[in-house]
Order: structure tokens, then C-alpha cells, then sequence
RNA sequence: GUCUCGGUAGCUCAGCUGGAUAGAGCAACUGCCUUCUAAGCAGUAGGUCAUUGGUUCGAAUCCAAUCCGGGACACCA
């Protein structure tokens, strides 16, 4: 049991015994105490005063007084201050925490509970590389599932890969019309980066050809439309005209991208794109073939990076497989009436009771949509697994088809229905707005990753340190571990729900709050345990003399491992585990670098006597050991040494 | 228009289940390498916690309204 759960435990059983009045233990509102106070932690006693009818000093007072009276192993002493109660936790209890966990390099890691969540993933397309928004995904997919792990539970990676569809059509055709055979071993280039050449080279010719279409909707020539089609231009076009809208810029934008939209799709390559899907779709031989191979590119090009990333899979879905699914559930919700056909035979569902519309699920025409397939896939998922949750990781601009998902789920009834949970990320932005393809202004990963070595070799080279012993082996592992490490921390660190903005033209910084710093600090702490010696006699040892302030808080941060892991799981956040390892990094620094008049103040190899050092070997023992978990969790390495 | 997320130091972010004088890092400025590794440490400076009201002993935190910014509300995925 952890301190801050033992000290709820006896404060309940105070206030039980002192003014008979039954609280919840989770009602016990205790905060670190303040560096200016003493003590380890604080009680806010003000909520007692409704029952005590003291002033909040005699509540505290007699509530600290019971406390110690009752619980002399866990409190030494107290002192208030207004309505807080400041604990001092018996130093023996810090010891014996101390000695009971600082070789156990699984310190806070809770056992199994027997629960299974399943962790999608990357889901990335198969028309062109990862850029920066992925990373952030990976990263943040990977944490998750090892921060679950960390909790007890058991985990299923899954990756749902989008290998279909018109944009996978799009680099197809554009390939077949430009690339004269090319492959990558011709080329010599990655191959997810070969096929999405194709797709910019796709979207250039889709451009080039819908200049004239949108040049004649201007000039209200509608000759490339039919139908329907021509009267909402003619609407849109005298929309534009319409002096208030002129000076709406947001709204003429708007109606601008409509037009430019609807004549894209009536573009000359745009129409072999659809026949090449209808194609694929019929099971053309020489349609699936290609398919095959310039997926079989992309794939192992994705393997690379995802290897050089460190991030893995248990289970992989493909959406080529997927597509069809999720009828069979129509079919059903059709029958329970939870679902209604209208006359142009499309199959909908009617949320308007909860607030939200009417949603299509299956077209006129009998082919599905995206949320049909995810609600098939979402079965899929749950027969294979049943599993207690099924996290998305899915950028936030899919809020509301998740919303939509699980309601749907719900009313027909589904068992994955209760567990389906978004965890909705904010995109990764450039300081000039949103990274567009169209734009080619995407960061690719694959250049980022390259990039972020190559900095953290740069650094490495001018901070002067003399890496002799070091062959160039391991050099080249050392720069890739804090340049991914520096990568990974940079996107892992900020609260998920909140989108960042990255600067291309400044690089990832090695100082301060990063990867690289914890690293370091960890680094430190190696290079103090290679010179101990045998540190069989630490094993039974517990310190029985006065903490100095340092020593005494870094046991008290790192006691607190196993909640944060917890807070960590709660927030679905590993932001939470990167600012608690910065925390312990910074601490053990201060504590590693603080001098008077010149003597360090917490010497280890140099302590003033054996029990200084023993105890100092087991402090920074345990904090290595929660430095390179917390490290792991965010999918971090940690060097020996740098 | 409706829904939703955000607005904290020049910049990037913590803190948000209400608690003591709002914290880090970067950038700026001052010190500290004969050292258990200076990718570090110690310090200075920098704030109307978007605004206004409300609830409370107490509000950056909760509620309401307003302003600013992102996103969504497709027979796209």
C-alpha cells in the first residue's frame, strides 16, 4: 500500500474515532507538502470543520494528534499551519520502503488483473509514407499499450491497415501511366516513399486537368456535368457572386473548394481511378496483381521504419479483408427495426433523438460505408479477442465518428459496445497551419528519424566529451538511442488531447526538459554503479541514521512511481510518465551535483561513512530502475552510457 | 447555425477530482568543470492563469455568459 493510501486509510479512521462521522477515503484530500513547510504530506482539514465545529487549527490539531497516537510506525510527527495538516513520515518507514524495493528492477508494476484490452494503432494508408502525424500516433499507441501492460492488463496491438480504396487506386494508375516499370531496387528508393511519389505525381496530373473544367464553371459553362450536378454549380457559382459573400473570405473559400472539388472528380485520370477501383472491387487479375505488388513496396518499407522506430504489433487487420463486413449487421439491425430503408433502397440510422442525425450506413446501391466497416470490424475485433476495452488511436478530427460508432454499437445491441473508447489526439501542426499533401508541406518520418540522429551526433561531437573507448559501433547506437529517444519524448511529453505545433527550422532540443536529459541523468547513475563493486551486502540493509533533505525526497518521488502509473493509465496520458521522470531526473541531479564549499554534499563512492553509502547506493539504485521504466513505457532506451 | 476541444511567463508546456506565495524547460542575464560524466547544477528577471459575473471559508481549477483559435457536423476515409 502506498504512503498516501495508508495515510487516507488512518484519516478516515480518525475522524471515524474522533467525530463519528463515516468519510470516504477517496474525500481525504492530501497534497505533497510545500518545500517551505515541514513535513512529506498534507491534509486539508477545512472539509472537517462541517462536522468537527472547530476552527480548522483545532481540527488539525487534534486530528495530527490522533494520527501520530495511532499510527506511530507511518507518523513521526506533525505541525498545522492554518487548516493543513503537515505530516512528517517515520524515516524508518522510508527506509524499509527503500530497502524492500531498490533491486527490484519491476518496482511499481502492478500483476496481472485479468482484464484484456485491445490497442489500435498507426493504421496507416498504403499510397504514401508516414509523416510526423503518424509518429505521434505510433508513439502515443505504443506508450498506451505499455503503460496498460504496466497496469495489469493484458494487451493486443493491433494495426488496421487502409490497403484499399480510390487514393490506393490513384498511386496505382498514376505508377501504371509514369513510372516506365520502375520498382524500388531499380530506383533504389524506399518503396512506401516509391509509391507515394506516385500519388503527388497523381494529384499534379488531377490538378493540371481540372483547371480547364473549373475555368468553364466560372464562366458558366457546365458542358463536363449532367443533371444535379449542374444545377448545385449554377447555385454555387451565383453564390459567389453575391457581394456579401465577397467579403466573406471563409464562405468564398468554402464554395471555391466545392467547385474545385467536384471538378477534380470530373478529370480524365479521376475516371480511371474509379474504373481501376470498380476493378479491383470486380477482382480484375491484372488490377489485384498490381495491387499485390506495389503494397508488397509499401509494407516492406513501413517494416523499416517501424523497426527502426521500435514499434510492433501482435495483430494486424487489413481493411482489404474488412470492407465487406459489417452488412450482415445491417441486415440485423434492419430486422430488430433498430435501422430503416428509404426509398432509394439506402439503409440509415436515426440518432436524432440523441441529439446527433441521421446517418447512412449502407448506400442505394448496396456498397457500404466507412462507419459499415468499422462496425463490422468492431465485431471482428470482439470475436477474436473479447476483450474488456478496444482503444482507437484516431486524431481528434474523428470525435464525432467514434461518438456515432459506439451509439450505433450500442443500439444494435453489440457486447463491444461499452468498451469501445477514442482516444483522440491533437495533430501535429507546422507554425504556418496544418501539414497538407497536397501542399507538400508534410514532414516525412523517415527524414525526421534521420534528422534527429544525425542532431543528436552533432551534439554529442561538441559537448566535448571523449568517447575513446567507445567503437564506432556503438557510437552510431548511442546517437540513434538519444536522437529517437529526443523524438519520441518531444511528441510523448504533451498531453495527447492538446494538438502541438513543430518547427521544422528548429531542431528538437537536447537540453532541459527532453529525452536526452533523463537519459543523461541515468547515464550518471550507471557510471556510479560500475565503480561499486559487490553490492551483496545492500540486500538486508536498512539506514537507521538521520535523511538528509535530497536523500529523503527522492525516496518520497520515487514511492510515488506506482500511482503515477496509475494517474498515467486514468488520463490515458504518458505525458504524465514524462513529466514524473523529468521530475526524478531533475531531483537526482540537484542531488548528484550539490556542493558546499566545495564538498559535495551526497558523495556515493566518497560518502562520509559505509551507512551514508549503502544508503545512497540503494537511492539511486531504485531511481535507475524507475528512470529506465518510465523510459521503456514511452518506448524510450536508456544508454549505459553517453 | 449546432456540437466539441483548447486559451497559464516572449516561446513550448505542467498544474485542472477546488486548498498555502501559480511551476518547469527554452530564450535572456550572473555564477560553478583539479569533479562519482557541465547533455549538468545554483541563482536573477519574466504572470490581470482570455474577459466578465456566479458558487465557496478558499477558484487557474467548478458553473454561466462573452471573445479568440482548432476540429467536426459527407451516399470521403
Amino acid at each position: 500500500m502506498s504512503v498516501v493510501q495508508s495515510i487516507r486509510t488512518a484519516a478516515v479512521a480518525a475522524i471515524k474515532s474522533l467525530y463519528n462521522q463515516d468519510i470516504a477515503a477517496a474525500d481525504v484530500s492530501i497534497n505533497i507538502t510545500k518545500p517551505e513547510f515541514e513535513g512529506e504530506y498534507t491534509i486539508v482539514v477545512f472539509p472537517f470543520t462541517k462536522f468537527s465545529r472547530q476552527k480548522p487549527e483545532e481540527t488539525a490539531q487534534r486530528v495530527g494528534e490522533y494520527l501520530s497516537a495511532n499510527n506511530p510506525e507511518l507518523i513521526a510527527g506533525f505541525n498545522v499551519v492554518k487548516g493543513f495538516l503537515n505530516l512528517n513520515i517515520n524515516s524508518a518507514f522510508w527506509t524499509t520502503f527503500l530497502q524492500n524495493s531498490y533491486s527490484n528492477v519491476n518496482f511499481g508494476i502492478q500483476p496481472a488483473n485479468g482484464k484484456k484490452v485491445m490497442v489500435e494503432y498507426s493504421s496507416p494508408n498504403t499510397n504514401k509514407p508516414l509523416h510526423l502525424g503518424h509518429l505521434r500516433n505510433n508513439f502515443l499507441g505504443y506508450s498506451i499499450a505499455e503503460i496498460l501492460k504496466a497496469n495489469g492488463f493484458e494487451v493486443i496491438k493491433a494495426n488496421l491497415v487502409n490497403d484499399r480504396g480510390i487514393h490506393i487506386c490513384k498511386s496505382m494508375l498514376a505508377w501504371q501511366l509514369f513510372a516506365h516499370g520502375d520498382t524500388p531496387e531499380s530506383t533504389g528508393i524506399k518503396g512506401d516513399h516509391l509509391v507515394g511519389d506516385y500519388y503527388v505525381k497523381f494529384e499534379s496530373v488531377v490538378k493540371e486537368q481540372a483547371e480547364p473544367i473549373i475555368d468553364r464553371v466560372l464562366e458558366n459553362d457546365f458542358q463536363d456535368f449532367e443533371g444535379a450536378e449542374t444545377e448545385k454549380l449554377e447555385k454555387l457559382v451565383k453564390a459567389m457572386h453575391k457581394p456579401e459573400v465577397k467579403e466573406d473570405k471563409d464562405k468564398y473559400n468554402k464554395i471555391m473548394d466545392d467547385i474545385k472539388e467536384m471538378s477534380r472528380n470530373k478529370t480524365e485520370i479521376m475516371q480511371q481511378a474509379k474504373i481501376m477501383l470498380q476493378q479491383w472491387e470486380a477482382g480484375n487479375p491484372e488490377v489485384r496483381q498490381l495491387w499485390a505488388t506495389m503494397n508488397g513496396w509499401v509494407y516492406k518499407g513501413f517494416e523499416e521504419t517501424y523497426t527502426r522506430l521500435g514499434i510492433d504489433f501482435d495483430k494486424m487487420y487489413y481493411e482489404s479483408e474488412t470492407y465487406l463486413l459489417g452488412k450482415d449487421l445491417v441486415e440485423e439491425g434492419l430486422r430488430k427495426g433498430v435501422l430503416f430503408r428509404k426509398e432509394d433502397n439506402s439503409v440509415w440510422i436515426d440518432l436524432t433523438a440523441d441529439g446527433l442525425d441521421e446517418k447512412l450506413l449502407l448506400r442505394g446501391d448496396g456498397t457500404s460505408v466507412y462507419m459499415t466497416q468499422d462496425l463490422g470490424t468492431a465485431r471482428l475485433k470482439y470475436n477474436d479477442y473479447q476483450m474488456d476495452q478496444s482503444i482507437y488511436i484516431v486524431a481528434d478530427e474523428q470525435n464525432y465518428h467514434f461518438k456515432v460508432l459506439q451509439l450505433i454499437l450500442e443500439k444494435l445491441g453489440e457486447p463491444s459496445a461499452p468498451g469501445i473508447y477514442h482516444l483522440s489526439y491533437g495533430m501535429v501542426e507546422l507554425p504556418h497551419g496544418r501539414m497538407k499533401s497536397r501542399e507538400g508541406t508534410v514532414v516525412d518520418a523517415d527524414d525526421m528519424v534521420v534528422e534527429m540522429i544525425r542532431t543528436a551526433e552533432e551534439i554529442t561531437k561538441e559537448s566535448g566529451k571523449k568517447h575513446t573507448d567507445f567503437t564506432q559501433d556503438e557510437l552510431d547506437a548511442l546517437y540513434e538511442t538519444i536522437g529517437l529517444g529526443a523524438m519520441k519524448f518531444f511528441l510523448l511529453r504533451v498531453d495527447p488531447k492538446k494538438r502541438m505545433i513543430f518547427n521544422p527550422e528548429e531542431s528538437i532540443d537536447l537540453h532541459g526538459f527532453t529525452g536526452p536529459f533523463i537519459q543523461y541523468a541515468y547515464a550518471r547513475i550507471k557510471s556510479i554503479l560500475r565503480e561499486t563493486g559487490d553490492v551483496s551486502a545492500l540486500k538486508d540493509y536498512v539506514y537507521t541514521g538521520t535523511l538528509l533533505p535530497l536523500e529523503k525526497e527522492l525516496i518520497v518521488l520515487s514511492e510515488q512511481f506506482s500511482g503515477i502509473l496509475a494517474d498515467a493509465h486514468k488520463e490515458m496520458s504518458p505525458s504524465v510518465i514524462a513529466n514524473y521522470a523529468f521530475s526524478l531526473a531533475q531531483l537526482f541531479n540537484s542531488f548528484y551535483a550539490e556542493k558546499v564549499d566545495g564538498v559535495p554534499t551526497y558523495s556515493i563512492l566518497k560518502a562520509a561513512d559505509e551507512d551514508k553509502r549503502k544508503l545512497r547506493l540503494q537511492i539511486i539504485m531504485l531511481t535507475s530502475h524507475i528512470i529506465a521504466k518510465s523510459m521503456k513505457l514511452l518506448g524510450i532506451n536508456v544508454p549505459e552510457r553517453m
